[in-house]
DNA sequence: CTGCACTATGAATCGCTAA
DNA sequence: GTTAGCGATTCATAGTGCA
């Protein structure tokens, strides 16, 4: 099945409305945060951030499936000392304009923004808010599944070791099921903190998180062929990151530049994807590269 | 300078009236979570936290020292698969009250509780919210540094331990020295999240954070002979860890067996510490376990 | 005294069953 | 209907014991 990924240039509060009900999987975005970013999104007071957001939530509940999921990622700015209230206050429209606040997970970064002030550490950590229609979503935990800590490894090195011990005395049977026990368990679910750097490859837009952030959202919320939503679109990571995994896209960009560049990144795919598909079928490593 | 710890047996809502105006220096506190810990606090609906919880911070309010600081350890529960959203309205109610909420700290839990859900992973965080009376706070920054790179991470992990029973033995000479050889050579400021593990050694109290928790606060927002006041004592944590680092202390505890726990606990610490000072002077280890 | 194996348990959450 | 209680699930860490 072709993997389609489509572009709206203009206000996610008028592109929202050309989309169908109940038709997007999975949203993932990272909105301009409050009086950031003057230069290029112009800047919402945070006064006035929850009353420019609930009519894009609203759209944004409509659009998504019952199934699907809403991951927001935000963080409130520091306004003369005190960290302002306005994500507390958009979460509780957001309950109240029908949306289920279903968990919060924290984005740790590694490399946190460098600094010191008198009265204040570095800021490294980052709201991922979850938000559903419906108590019943989808969600394909054993996709994130990661390796295990020290007890599987002390395991199986454990069992390494004693099966070493035993191909050295030439016995060697009988092992094979005590190892597979250990080797299915070798994987954990993760927990509802996330530990990813915060590379910024698009040095040309000023907010892109890094492709691990929706690339971990988009496998635990969605399948192949699934339509993932980004109504700001910003450097295109999310479009990028679901094309790649053959996940159907929908951006909303406000500004022509950025509109412009993702839309030039992204034909070279799509023709690239259509030219070369049987050429590179079996060489997926070499493929990815020449996406980006 | 004598430390002293004055204990209170009743509900803070009243207690915290028997306080002087612009008297603390330093509040830690985790509060019993709505809804939670039923046998012992009788629990506290969700729906009617904020609007028990107001009278309190607003006594804390009048009690802490306008240079002083209010970290509050919280953590909203799921209800019927969604958030509760109490600690949001909390938050913006003690704002209105006339704290000013100054920043949001994370506690990663290194061991957070296992389980499995079809709809979510572990919870392995939770708030540390620090409130102020004034933009301009004491801070002492220096205080919590931390050793950069595995190098001088190596090196004080070693050291960690006798750092830990110079501080259990309440000597404090001869040591300092040596450690800050170390410390003067690569240290960073932490951030806003802290990393520790959820140990318990206090079996008898439901709920009692690890001592590095206050540990850090206290190093970070006091110093010698400052007060801290705990008005949800539990199991005394906060009040053993201020004794130990030379703050005078105050605990409120609405449970009669907690209270005499720590008073029974407390007593020996004192009477230890004034009379056998000198002879085990050379036994630190011992002395440690004496004192638990 | 180090190293390794083993064990206990923690501010949890869901879903089913009983009242 | 609605609520309250209980079992099942699950993993990183500290602590203990032994060679």
């Amino acid at each position: 099945m072709k993997i389609t990924t489509d572009l709206y240039l203009g206000d996610s509060r008028k592109e929202l409305k050309k989309l169908l009900d109940n038709s997007v999987d999975l949203i993932v975005t990272s909105p301009p945060y409050a009086d950031q970013r003057k230069n290029t999104y112009g800047g919402i007071h945070p006064d006035k951030y929850v009353e420019w957001f609930l009519p894009i939530s609203e759209q944004l509940l409509r659009v998504l499936k019952p199934t699907g999921t809403f991951v927001l990622n935000i963080k409130e700015k520091v306004v003369e000392g005190e960290r302002s209230t306005y994500v507390m206050e958009l979460i509780i429209a957001m309950r109240k304009q029908g949306w289920l606040w279903t968990e919060e997970f924290i984005w740790h970064k590694k490399n946190s923004y460098p600094g010191k002030w008198p009265n204040r550490f570095r800021d490294s950590w980052e709201r991922l808010l979850q938000f559903n229609k419906n108590k019943h979503f989808n969600m394909y935990q054993e996709e994130v599944m990661v390796p295990m800590g020290d007890w599987a490894k002390t395991r199986l090195k454990k069992l390494s070791d004693t099966d070493k011990v035993r191909d050295n005395s030439k016995v060697g049977s009988g092992f094979g099921k005590n190892i597979s026990n250990w080797i299915d368990r070798d994987k954990a679910f993760p927990t509802n903190v996330l530990h990813l750097a915060t590379e910024c490859n698009n040095k040309n837009h000023s907010a892109a998180f890094p492709e691990e952030l929706p690339e971990w959202f988009i496998k635990l919320f969605t399948k192949e062929n699934d339509i993932v939503l980004d109504p700001f679109m910003g450097s295109g990571t999310t479009l990028f990151v679901s094309n790649r995994m053959k996940r159907n896209s929908i951006g909303v960009e406000i500004l022509p530049e950025y509109y412009k560049m993702v839309r030039d990144q992204l034909q070279p795919v799509e023709l690239y994807l259509l030219e070369h598909k049987e050429i590179y079928e079996k060489d997926e490593p070499k493929r990815r590269d020449a996406v980006r």
